[in-house]
DNA sequence: AATGAATGAGTTTTCATTCAT
DNA sequence: AATGAATGAAAACTCATTCAT
């Protein structure tokens, strides 16, 4: 909401609809053409409305790349929600590798991300917005960690964990860029040696 | 007359000097604005020549690109002559990870790479030439670390090492995007967990 | 809402206008400048609309050119159209020369033939578009001709008669080259000499 | 000597050389690519010396063109005084139909004239030289024609002289367009229409 | 005599954005 | 709510011309 251009559209149904419309509209276009390559007119013809017409909905192009990553880096946080619902979240995590990896191979998604962090490289606003996020899903990470930690009895210093929890994030986000650089990656390989680093990480003491 | 010594290396000295000042003035361009962001204009200007002239140098500025990715890529195995040069690799690896974490936090070349995987996602060309970089700084590095482990009397299946290798790269890789998202990481903590992770990927059997 | 019955030709109408508008604008400029020395700001300022704009009715400067030629070597088979209505086609030819030459030399339109055809010497695609008229005016001319010395009595073989038409476009063609170089021509002489050639080509056996 | 620079060279041999070259070259490049498509830095590789270099030997591109024109409409003259030295220059003429069509058709110069024509509907001082040149052709072909009719009897009122010579050149650069567009015209068949074109002009009283 | 580095004005083209309807 | 015509500022790139050497 706050993102939004309230210039002549009132929260309604039908303008939020629009709105997804767009936001859809220009995540193929910006898979296909990055932000900078995708253009207003490509957004509009993608979105079946006139190019003048979604200034109606928002009031320029950033503003569209700001909502269009907010609602990137949300889809975060519902992993972690995931996550924590499991009676053991670190053997679900490690369990859950093959599956990660495979994912991360499999789909064209990987450049989305890498678009979203290079434009927070130099547009301050979607930094802020990226490190924002980050922060609440590390933050939520390391409760999961520390809780999943405690019911084992192993230690839980906020200053260790906080370090390993980033180790951890580093990683899997770095599979993206290995997904890039690296087209005949082995899945089973890859997974097999997140599991060897990442176990340490969650079980040791 | 006074160079006429220097008359004989039309192309190579004083061009290749020229050819250097652009690369340096796009990098500054580049770190701040992003490749798109940053016009032939920019560049000149931080050149401290026309934008005409720099076509005569570079074909264009997709050129310029190139050749300033090719320049990038091609400093990663200087890092890997470097590790080879220790008489324990391994042990080296582990020793400077304090020293990798803090360069990478200090450093504000971080933005470079973002802007050179955005860049990949998108353009074949340079795509060709991260994957090739790519290709060859893993087979550099996996024979760095099967030669160590062999020393050590340790396992060296190459389908194991190899996604053990890329678990690794993921991780320093990945550590590009913790310190963009996540600026009050701690070095201490980021070191310590990444040497954790990192022991048993080049040590366990 | 005014326009509500305007609304359903929105490329017809309106398009076709402002397409009409800017090759207008384009022929005085092609005149005055030539194809090359005109630019896109002499031919949006003539047409009184932005340079930009010009973009949404062609997809660059070389497809008005082409455009623009288009409409110029359709108005060839209009004449040929015209010829083939009188009851006398080659009397009319004969008769109808102190007005072609008339019309010729009085008119500032000698100069965008010789673009065209200069322009054709070095584009393959215009050269493909005057050859394509070319061979369908010379066969209207062509089944004129033989219909008329049909109806004559006079013999119709095609290799003869085909290379006299060639050589009567030839000779009318020419004139456009004399125009510009001979500005002084006398009109009369000119009609006079032209007719002297021309009719052994149409009526000698 | 009018038309060169002399701002550094006199007239020396070698200059004359060098301008020589010059035009030598320019002729490929304009053959190629027309009067503006040929850029100096073409010329200058063509003619083997620097850019800077040409414009001690001209003043600028436009007087390159200028000369290079000059030295074309220079040559027709010369065909004039190859047809006057025949005992029967008419028969001559008339004779040589068939070699001047098969010059014109294998020929690849055929499109210089054209560049020149097109560029003398812009280019006043091109446009002089192109008016001078033929006034001055037109009376040695008008002399010659005279002096021949005279030597058969025939009637030479230079007003009637004067059009079927304009008519006869009419014909013959006609067949440059011809060629152009007619691309598989007959040698054979144009060369006959274009005596029974020609004979009358040339010999009617 | 000769080079080629260097410039700056000019070219075509693209695109976010506005606004009358 | 919706269109798409229209703009103007910028972009990449070219090229005739100059000038120090």
């Amino acid at each position: 909401m706050t993102l939004a251009s309230d210039r002549h559209h009132p929260d309604s149904a039908r303008a939020e609809h629009r709105r997804r419309q767009v936001l859809e509209a220009a995540e193929q276009c910006f898979r296909r053409r990055g932000f900078h390559g995708a253009s207003m007119a490509d957004i509009s013809k993608a979105a079946g409305m006139s190019a003048g017409h979604i200034y109606n909905y928002f009031d320029n192009k950033e503003a569209i790349i700001a909502a269009f990553v907010q609602c990137k880096v949300e889809r975060v946080s519902a992993i972690m929600r995931d996550l924590d619902s499991h009676a053991d979240p670190l053997q679900a995590l490690l369990d859950g590798m093959d599956e990660y990896v495979r994912k991360a191979v499999e789909d064209d998604d990987h450049k989305i991300p890498l678009e979203i962090f290079a434009e927070a490289a130099r547009n301050p606003a979607i930094h802020a917005m990226l490190c924002a996020a980050d922060a609440h899903t590390r933050g939520q990470f390391q409760d999961i960690v520390c809780r999943a930690r405690e019911r084992r009895g192993l230690s839980v210093d906020r200053a260790v964990i906080g370090g390993r929890v980033a180790a951890l994030i580093a990683m899997f986000e770095g599979l993206h860029l290995r997904v890039l650089q690296h087209p005949q990656l082995m899945q089973r390989g890859m997974a097999d040696a997140l599991r060897t680093a990442a176990a340490p990480l969650l079980l040791n003491d």
